[in-house]
DNA sequence: ACGGCATTTCAAAGCGCTTTGGATGGCCGC
DNA sequence: GCGGCCATCCAAAGCGCTTTGAAATGCCGT
C-alpha cells in the first residue's frame, strides 16, 4: 500500500493525503481524520526510502566507529548503547554504526554527510582539539559529543561528567584520610577525560601542599593486564604511593591482584578509589574489598545523548550547549586512614 | 555532482553512464574508461538514497538490539562490533542497529523488513525454536544465525561454536584428573549455546559413569556476581564438587572471588575451567592463578558474520549452511588432579 | 545492394514520496 | 451582483537513480 493507492482509494489527491499525515494546516480536520482512519486501517506507511530521496531525511543518528586490527572497541560502548536503547526504543530511531580506519576516519564522516546516510551524529571519546568535532562542524551535520574536547575555537554541544571535580573530591578524601603518596592509573592521556581526570587530583594534592610525582601518575588503556603492570611497578618502588586513584574497573581489578601478589592488604596498606561507569556485569561493591567509587552511569548518559540528538534533529534544540553531570562518591570499604 | 550532471558532460545519456559504471557487459571498453575517468576526477558518487528507491536495496545490514530497562548489553557485543568492523571496514558496509523493547522484537524486524531498510540482518545469542529466526526466515530477508536454535522445522545458515566439544572436552580432561564431582555454572539456559554446553559436560560425565546432579548445575545471567552466587551455594553445600566449568570469564572472576572467601586454594582444593570469548580487557592468563580455558574468539565469529552477509547480499552465498567452529582448549594453572 | 544480427547507445518510465504553484469554491463586505 | 480573500484541494514537477524497450550503428553473408 502505497500514498498513490490511499489517495485513491480515498480519493483525493497524492497532496492532501500527505499533508494530512505530516500534520499541515491546509488541510480541514475532517480531511485529515478520514485520512489517518483509512491510513491506519489499511496499515499505510510511508516508504522511507522515497521520503528520505524527497526530503533528503534519513531518520537515522550515525555513529563512525573506528576500527583496525590493533583497535579494540572498549566495553563501556555495550552501556551507551544501551542508553540510547532506552531513548531511541520509543522512538523509531535507529543507529547506524559506520566502521572506519581509526587511522582515517575523515573519509567515512565526510563519506555519510554527503550520502545524507544520517540525520545527526554523536562523537565519543574526544581528544583535545578534536579532529573529527571540527569536522562534524564544518561540514554542518547536527552532532552531540559525549565528553569534551579542550581548544576548539568554537562552542559545540556536548554531554560530560565532572570527571575533574569527581577526582578531586575522591582525592582530596585520600588526603583528609592522611595520604601524602598518591598515585593516578589513567587512561590514555590523549583523551580528555584523562587529562580532566589528572587534573581534579593535582588539583586536590596542591590544596594540601602535595604534588603529584611524575613517577606516580601512569597512563594505559584501561584493561586488567595494564591495571596490574602500572601498580606493580608503583607499588614495588621505593616510597610507593598508600593510595591509588584509578580511571577504571577493570583497572582496579589489575591494581587488586597486584596488591595481593605483593601481599598488600586493602584498605591497611594500599587505599583504593575508582571510577566507576556503572557496568551490570561488574560491580564495585563485590570486589573482595568493596571499592570506593566515584559513579556515573554512563548509560544514562546514552539515553540523554540520544534525547538530544532526537531533539536537534527535530529543530527542538540548537545552539551549543554543554552538560556537565555531577558525580557521586561512593565510599566503601577500600580505603582508610593511612598508617 | 549527480548522474545527469556527468552524463551532459560526457554527452552521454544517463542510462549509459550508470551501466557503464555499474559493470553492465553493454557498454563499450572504451566507453567504460571515459565514464570510470570523468567519474573519479569529479568525484562523483550516486546518491545512495536514489539508488535505494529505484532498487530497493539498501547496503546495510541490520541488528534488532534488544533492549529495555531491565535488559543489559552483553559486553560480548562489543567484541562481535569489532569483528564486523574488521571485514566491513574496508567494503563501506554500514551495521544499523534497531533497539526493539526486548519483549515484542517482532515489530522491530517487520518494520525494517517491510521499509527496506536493510538488506541482511543478523541475529544473535538465539533460543531453542528462535522466534525471530523463523520470522526472518518467513519475511524471506537474508540473514545469518550467530549460534544455533535447535528446533526449527526448515535450515538455516549459521555459524557458531562447537560449544558440546569444547565442554566435553574440559570436563573429561578433569575427569581424568581423577574429579567425580564437576559442577556446572552456566549462563542463561534458556540460549541454545548453554544447552550446548550443558550437554558436553553431560555426555563427557556420563562416558566414565559419572551424572552431572542437579544440584551441581547453575544457570544464570553471566555476571560477577552471579559467578561468585553460584559458586558460594556449591561450594559451601556438602558434597561439594572439586571441579567446576563455567561459561564466562565474568562468572570465573566471581568463582575465584568465591573460592577465596571460602579459603579454598586453587588447583589444591578446586579446579576450574572457563570459556573464553576473549576480551583484550580481561585474559584468563592474567587471573591470580591462570585460568585452563575452552577459547573462540567472538571477534573473529563477527567478521565471517560480516563476510557471509555481504556475500548473501550480492548473490554470492545462498542456501543454510551452517558453519561450525572448533574451539581450543589451553590449559593453564587453575586444574590439577583431585586430592 | 540489402536483410539480418550484434553491438552500443538512448529516451523515457518508473521507484514513492514532498512541495511548488496554482485552481476551486464558499463567504465576506460593499 | 461583484471583486477579494480564505480555506481546501490538486496536478505536476521534482529528488537521483535503475531499467525497459527501442533506435541507431556497423558488419556480415548473399
Amino acid at each position: 500500500m502505497n500514498l498513490k493507492q490511499l489517495s485513491q482509494m480515498l480519493e483525493l489527491s497524492q497532496t492532501t493525503v500527505s499533508r494530512a499525515l505530516n500534520g499541515y494546516p491546509e488541510v480541514s480536520e475532517e480531511t485529515r481524520r478520514r485520512v489517518t482512519d483509512a491510513a491506519k486501517r489499511h496499515g499505510y506507511r510511508p516508504n522511507p526510502s522515497a521520503r528520505r530521496l524527497a526530503t533528503g531525511k534519513a531518520g537515522m543518528i550515525g555513529y563512525v566507529m573506528p576500527t583496525g586490527a590493533s583497535v579494540d572497541i572498549d566495553p563501556h560502548f555495550v552501556e551507551f548503547l544501551s542508553g540510547l536503547g532506552d531513548y531511541a526504543r520509543g522512538h523509531e530511531l535507529d543507529l547506524v554504526l559506520s566502521p572506519a580506519d581509526a587511522q582515517d576516519e575523515e573519509t567515512t564522516y565526510r563519506r555519510i554527510v554527503a550520502n545524507k546516510q544520517v540525520d545527526a551524529l554523536y562523537i565519543s571519546a574526544p581528544y583535545n582539539a578534536d579532529k573529527r568535532v571540527a569536522l562534524a562542524h564544518q561540514l554542518g551535520i547536527p552532532f552531540i559529543v559525549h565528553g569534551r574536547s579542550e581548544g576548539l575555537d568554537f562552542d559545540y554541544p556536548f554531554i560530560d561528567i565532572d570527571n575533574e571535580g569527581a577526582f578531586h573530591d575522591a582525592t582530596r578524601l585520600l588526603v583528609q584520610l592522611g595520604h601524602k603518596r598518591v598515585a593516578l592509573i589513567n587512561g590514555d592521556d590523549t583523551q580528555t577525560f584523562a587529562i580532566f581526570r589528572e587534573r581534579g587530583v593535582r588539583r586536590a594534592l596542591a590544596e594540601s601542599g602535595l604534588v603529584l610525582e611524575p613517577k606516580n601518575i601512569r597512563s594505559e588503556i584501561m584493561t586488567e593486564e595494564n591495571g596490574y603492570r602500572a601498580a606493580r611497578r608503583l607499588l614495588e618502588g621505593p616510597d610507593a604511593p598508600t593510595a591509588i586513584v584509578c580511571s577504571s574497573l577493570l583497572m582496579a581489578l589489575g591494581i587488586v591482584r597486584a596488591a595481593r601478589d605483593l601481599n598488600l592488604s586493602m584498605p591497611r596498606d594500599l587505599s583504593l578509589v575508582s571510577h566507576d561507569d556503572v557496568f551490570h556485569w561488574l560491580k564495585p561493591e563485590h570486589f573482595s574489598v568493596p571499592l570506593t567509587t566515584t559513579r556515573s552511569s554512563i548509560r544514562a548518559a546514552g539515553a540523554r545523548v540520544a534525547e538530544r540528538l532526537a531533539a536537534r534533529i527535530s529543530g527542538l534544540e540548537d545552539g551549543a550547549r554543554g552538560e556537565i553531570w555531577p558525580v557521586d562518591l561512593v565510599v566503601r570499604g577500600s580505603i582508610s586512614g593511612v598508617r
